[in-house]
DNA sequence: GATGAATGAGTATTCATTCAT
DNA sequence: TATGAATGAATACTCATTCAT
């Protein structure tokens, strides 16, 4: 009926699944029983459909996200409740997952990644430095800790066909995922609890490389 | 002579800046003035070239890796040791950091990356689980310690170009490369630490999401 | 309400500018502001849109050519006045002219410009020979004498592209113009003085080639 | 054997049959047994083709020309050699007749087709002006008279089969084809003739158009 | 080891045309 | 009349791979 949507839906699973590089027009058309020609009179290009598709997971990254950080609670709390919301978000979606993982490193498509998620940061970096004077700069920086807490929470998907055999089950199944958020909660507690401390002095001796 | 080992730096070259996918055999030859078919010849197919790149790296991350591990000190300081020799090693080798971004995320690469990273991890878990007990399982276990930490380094590097604009400089330059550093030494701190005090509960209660 | 004529003018700049075969119903169409589709509810065919701008091309050449033979001159003033406003019509509809340049030579449209072309070129013949029994057979012959008149003129703006570093300026600019129609009425000049002198014997000996 | 004469050749026919926009690589590979593939490897590109295909009717046409005219023959005699060495190069070449004339006009080939007849041209300037002083400006300046001669023959030709229901036979056949070398033969005497002459003053008055 | 030629399957994209509304 | 969607065939071009030399 809505072609376009059909056309979206299977074209996140075909990127998802193989990639965009190795990813056909003719395989996402017959996925949806559409005529590949369809797929230009749409979407143009090739590359504008994987526009379509991420524009489509941005748009509901951005609410879940502005959802977390909204309302009436410490900004702690609403932290704690935007770790579990990306997570959510993520382990529904591992499709975009990996898609993001392998288009926002040196792609040709990093822009449109680079221009969706920047803002998102942008916005935590605010909430954080206004409340924790602290993150603006330092071994905490803010900048530091949203790449951190981020990189906490893709990692657990997108190495998650590496890391499968050392846990026993999926990464995105409930139980594994439920661990996952409650460690990276754990760890975004210490976090603020040592931004809330007097800053605690590096040890500059020792350091190595770099 | 050396044309296996011409073809594979060209290949490294390539596959770190396009991708195994969007990468070509002909512009691989050509970047390094050999004939297209000898990489047939020397390699077999375009798969085992992109199987010696890895290996290639692989062999010295673990290198890298046993280096720090090994020794007298501390686990606390071979830990951060670590720390220092992987961020270092990935932010010297940024374009093996995007080959396994990229193909270690449901890709049909993505065995051969498991089966070297996977014993890396494994030495790690041992390490921590040995020295550490309250890493065997629970909020800080170490499965889910070495992941993050692991994702703490990587995702600065393969998020480089999303982050750049936030930073004002690459994420790889020296500068922001050894801030990286303190910031992940930091977080291995407060984690070591947060291991060595009796278990100190999480709030269970308020859970959000999944 | 002018829709079919809209689409006319915009199919005749199209055509004229990359060629039947180059230009598609969608440039047409867009250039214009018109459905694609309106192409084809108007003109059946891409074949058939072809026709209906050549008809009005020859429409208003054959107009052209039976007023400049019309009246009550000589022939030899009638003639004369052929030549410019022959010229003249192509110099202002160059691309007209290429059209019928690309699409008379061996394309499957040369059947609709030899049915336009032939009866203007009898009428031509057939006063010629009236006047002139000289041109009835022999070196200038009728059919010979209108083909090289014909190719006097069009080739100068068909060459237009080829030849314009040999002149400085545009085939097409008034200034070219008036020279080569100035030209071509010398060489028709001559070739009607010959016409009217007793037959010149051609050297009929040394002839060389084919 | 050859591979690359093999898809020159079969280029050549088809470009020749149906211009080099309705023409495709693969009924030219077809129409010589040769692999799709290949054509883009010897010759890049459907451009790269047809720049070898012209290159090599453009190298025996200059030997053609060069060669009519040399030698110790009064410039005269040799004009009149080059009329027919044209005229038989173009009539056992109507393919490349039909190309220069489909292309030579707006194309984006035309830059090709200028870079090899401008030196031709250039000769026949130079040797005109040189004998003929009259030849320098005027109603009968040189270039002029050398488009008007290439117009007499070409036009032949393109127009075949336009005017060959007013002969009864094709343009090129050998009667046919000595006819017109006999007519153009003539109209170069006369200018020729003409260019001997003191200036005989054009009819200014009376000019229409323009 | 090394090379130039060859191959067949496959790619994104375009096109004239049709059709239901 | 007009339109947006749909279609199937076609197009130039590319790719990893093979092979004779």
């Amino acid at each position: 009926m809505d072609t376009k949507e059909t056309i979206l839906a299977a074209a996140d699973q075909v990127f998802g699944e193989v990639g965009y590089d190795a990813a056909t027009t003719r395989e996402i058309a017959e996925s949806c029983g559409v005529n590949k020609a369809l797929i230009h009179y749409h979407f143009k290009n090739k590359e504008g459909l994987l526009a379509a598709v991420l524009d489509r997971y941005y748009d509901r990254l951005g609410a879940e996200v502005a959802g977390a950080l909204g309302g009436a609670a410490t900004l702690r709390d609403k932290l704690v409740r935007l770790v579990d919301a990306y997570a959510d978000f993520l382990g529904q979606n591992l499709r975009f997952c990996r898609i993001v993982q392998r288009e926002a490193s040196g792609g040709m498509h990093a822009d449109k990644i680079r221009d969706r998620m920047v803002p998102i940061f942008e916005l935590g970096r605010a909430a954080l430095v206004a409340e924790y004077p602290a993150s603006a700069t330092g071994d905490l920086a803010a900048e530091h800790l949203l790449i951190s807490v981020y990189g906490l929470i893709v990692t657990w998907f997108t190495y998650g066909d590496v890391i499968a055999p050392l846990l026993g089950s999926a990464p995105a199944a409930k139980r594994q995922l439920t661990a996952r958020k409650r460690h990276v909660r754990r760890i975004v507690t210490l976090l603020l609890d040592a931004l809330e401390r007097p800053a605690a002095p590096t040890r500059s001796a020792g350091e190595i490389g770099g």
